[in-house]
DNA sequence: TAATATTAATCGTTTTTTTCGATTAATATA
DNA sequence: TATATTAATCGAAAAAAACGATTAATATTA
């Protein structure tokens, strides 16, 4: 293979052609004469062409040369181009990041935290994947994801997990169930709990805090929260739905109760994780902190005047 | 400014994106693992960017990082793109020529000799442009023509010169004149006498053949040889014709008499210049040699068995 | 669990490349 | 004729690139 120019000759062979004088092009370069007028010789010599007549007192372009002279320029910009967008591009906080949510997070709390983002950091951009944990996690790790979303405790391997805050899983029945004034999470009725089907972590956490092992598939899961809810509305039975679900909105047209259970209530905590090596460290942080901080704002603005366990009937 | 990357260093880039190993990438450049971890580190720094996720079994790209790959690749591949069709255009017998020819050549001389260069040299395409000497000297010498073609004598000052053939100017009368029989150039009636318009380097040759001296314009001029033929067919006086326009066939419709001088007969020299830099010095060769040949070739087909002077009435 | 293998970064040294500065030869200008 | 201008040349110096050995961390294997 032949080799290449370097884009040092071609900025010689721009120069030259700009002055049609070795001696002025040099000084454009910042280079002695003798070494333009030798880039420009290994440069004919590479290209096995001339690009350049010599007279003793002139400088002539052939006309291949002026050909080369505008591929080179061209070259030249291209290369100029790429470091100018790559830098802006790798801003700390600007470009893409590839954000992975699981369905039981996401239409609850992006809702509020990315225009959050937006507002604080419009260079940024965010490509959203809905999935389950284990999907998500293990697109992190081959690194088509940036950072994920989930819900813990979840097996997070050696990757990097910041939790960013708990919530309450509350006890969401339909309106004449009959339920004791203390709710107690073990005191629940087995037989009647509702769950998603199975990947969805919040199964996994809701088994978990009643004291069950894993079940295998019933056949009578939902797909998401939203059927989940349906599913209650009928009568099937009860479900616990986490905080920012409730605060989100998402019995606002139902007629359902949810109320929080005594202490110890079952929590899921929220985190986010990344690799340790990620390049979006920076987004990483900012992310956090700003779901923190909205996270804050939500508590702060649930009345805070007012003892709500286990008075509390429903969220806001 | 910031600095360029090195078109190796993207090289290195493209190897590690394309391996995921900074040591079996090494080895596809050529190159140790440390060489080409220093290269991507280097570019890295050059574009403040992180372009790899580094972990200690494993390389991945980040989202820049194949973006700049893509580029990178773009890059080196016009690099190499500019390096292969320069090579194609250098060869030497291969491009566009830019040939300028005299008015009283181009039409005669050219309808022979560019299909024989096309048949040897296919490669090779003629821009022309056809124009008064002084022209396109200065055109040549400005590097706007590669080659010219002129009649001699001409001032060319330090140019390459090939003097190629020369030839006979004949005496062209309407077809009653009375003429002696032999035909003395200085004997000719310089009232009589059609010239071409001012600049034509035919009409210097003509008056320097009969002894005269530069004449201003007349006003009385023909603007190329086909209107000075139609001047001597109107019978507003005689001229001299060159060979090769008598052998290309410009009195082939015409009634007037053509005829040779005497020895010493008038005579102009057939030349090919161009700079003594020109990057075309084949095709000044190759050309010149066509050209020879070809006026070889017509010399032979001109009736070798017959005496012509000054039994000669007509070219062919 | 320990031993081995793999991997990228690091660092000092060597090699190669680039650049410089001075000179030369040729030509234009005064 | 003398002076100035210009690009090539060449040896020396400087800079850059590449190497090779080592290290540190982490998988993989025994």
């Amino acid at each position: 293979m032949a080799a290449l120019p370097s884009l040092r000759q071609l900025s010689y062979l721009v120069a030259l052609a700009e002055r049609l004088n070795f001696t002025q092009a040099a000084q454009d370069c910042f280079v002695t004469q003798s070494t333009l007028s030798a880039g420009i010789m290994e440069l004919e010599s590479i290209l096995n062409a001339r690009l350049v007549e010599r007279e003793r007192h002139r400088v002539l372009m052939t006309p291949l040369g002026l050909a080369v002279t505008e591929r080179a320029r061209a070259l030249l910009a291209a290369a100029a181009d790429l470091v100018e967008s790559t830098q802006d591009a790798a801003a700390p906080l600007a470009g893409i990041v590839r954000l992975g949510v699981i369905p039981t997070i996401a239409p609850f709390l992006l809702p509020q935290v990315l225009p959050d983002m937006r507002a604080q950091y419009p260079a940024l951009q965010f490509a959203l994947r809905e999935d389950l944990t284990a999907n998500l996690l293990a697109r992190l790790d081959k690194g088509q994801l940036d950072l994920a979303l989930i819900a813990l405790p979840f097996e997070t391997g050696k990757m990097l997990v910041r939790e960013l805050f708990s919530e309450e899983l509350w006890l969401v029945t339909p309106p004449g169930e009959k339920t004791p004034r203390r709710l107690d999470i073990t005191a629940l009725d087995a037989e009647r709990l509702l769950l998603l089907e199975e990947g969805h972590c919040l199964r996994g956490h809701t088994l978990t805090s009643c004291g069950l092992a894993p079940k295998p598939t019933s056949g009578f899961e939902a797909t998401s929260l939203y059927t989940l809810v349906q599913m209650i509305e009928e009568g099937m039975g009860v479900g616990l739905l986490p905080e920012m679900t409730l605060q989100a909105g998402l019995l606002r047209h139902s007629p359902l109760i949810a109320r929080p259970f005594a202490t110890p209530a079952p929590r899921r905590s929220i985190a986010l994780v990344a690799r340790p090596s990620t390049s979006r460290r920076e987004v990483f942080d900012r992310l956090g902190d700003t779901i923190v901080a909205r996270h804050k704002q939500n508590q702060a603005a649930k009345l805070p005047s007012v003892s709500r366990r286990p008075r509390a009937k429903q969220a806001r």
